[in-house]
DNA sequence: ACAAAGTATAAACTATGCTCTATGCTTTTA
DNA sequence: TAAAAGCATAGAGCATAGTTTATACTTTGT
């Protein structure tokens, strides 16, 4: 599929994914037998590594740490010791990124009743 | 207090502070017995309120947004509707990102288990 | 009393993550 | 076949959230 196929399908802008692809998050390929244009193609694949992305940005991870998690995911062959503690670390991050969640979410909540009682 | 102390009490840099305050998200306040200079006393309503902050940024939510939730929590008197749904959508888009949430630390899991059978 | 440390204000600078514009080429469509 | 739409690349511009620098005054410690 083209890029615009691509973003149709997940929802992000032409703009946006070419910004990824630049970073290296994603890579389309032109197809060799077409010699006229240099059009990206992009398979499901990238799709999946999108959908990625956006679960990851969703909870604050930057666009370096996520490429991290893409490259340990779909790429890597070797394991090191110091990327299993690297995933080790995010993983707590998240736990303790909850723990804000849910004292915001409780202080919302409170400011909800607050207005309510207001009344 | 003075700022100094502020900052080590909320681990905030005097810097932040002060970026804080010129969005009006605090208030410190110069003695006025004191005219020789223009030293701004802080209280503990400023450590609450930078506590708040410091958790609702780590939710995501922008610093505008943060401003609105000390105001209501704060200085409302008046209840007004829009208010009150725009916290309701608040709570609503914390749920929406637990689940991304839950997500990325599944993956994030896999991650580490593809890792360590790689071994 | 004088150097060091603290405070205030303003403005410049930086990093991240986009978003928009310009240019030029290719493909599709009426 | 000419106009419109799509694609690629590069670079400028923008918003957010700080951080750093410069300047100047005040307080504190020795």
């Amino acid at each position: 599929m083209l890029i615009n196929e691509l973003s149709k399908k997940t929802g992000l802008s032409i703009h946006t994914i070419r910004y990824y692809e630049n970073l290296g998050m994603i890579k389309g390929l032109a197809d060799e037998k077409v010699k006229s244009n240099n059009y990206k193609h992009y398979n499901n694949n990238t799709i999946e590594r999108l959908e990625i992305i956006i679960e990851a940005r969703e909870v604050g991870f930057t666009l370096a740490e996520i490429k991290k998690i893409l490259t340990s995911w779909f790429e890597t062959t070797e394991s090191k010791p110091e990327t299993l503690e690297l995933f080790h670390a995010k993983i707590k991050e998240i736990d303790d990124k909850m723990r804000y969640f849910k004292q915001t979410k409780r202080l919302l909540e409170k400011v909800c009743e607050k207005i309510q009682n207001n009344e």
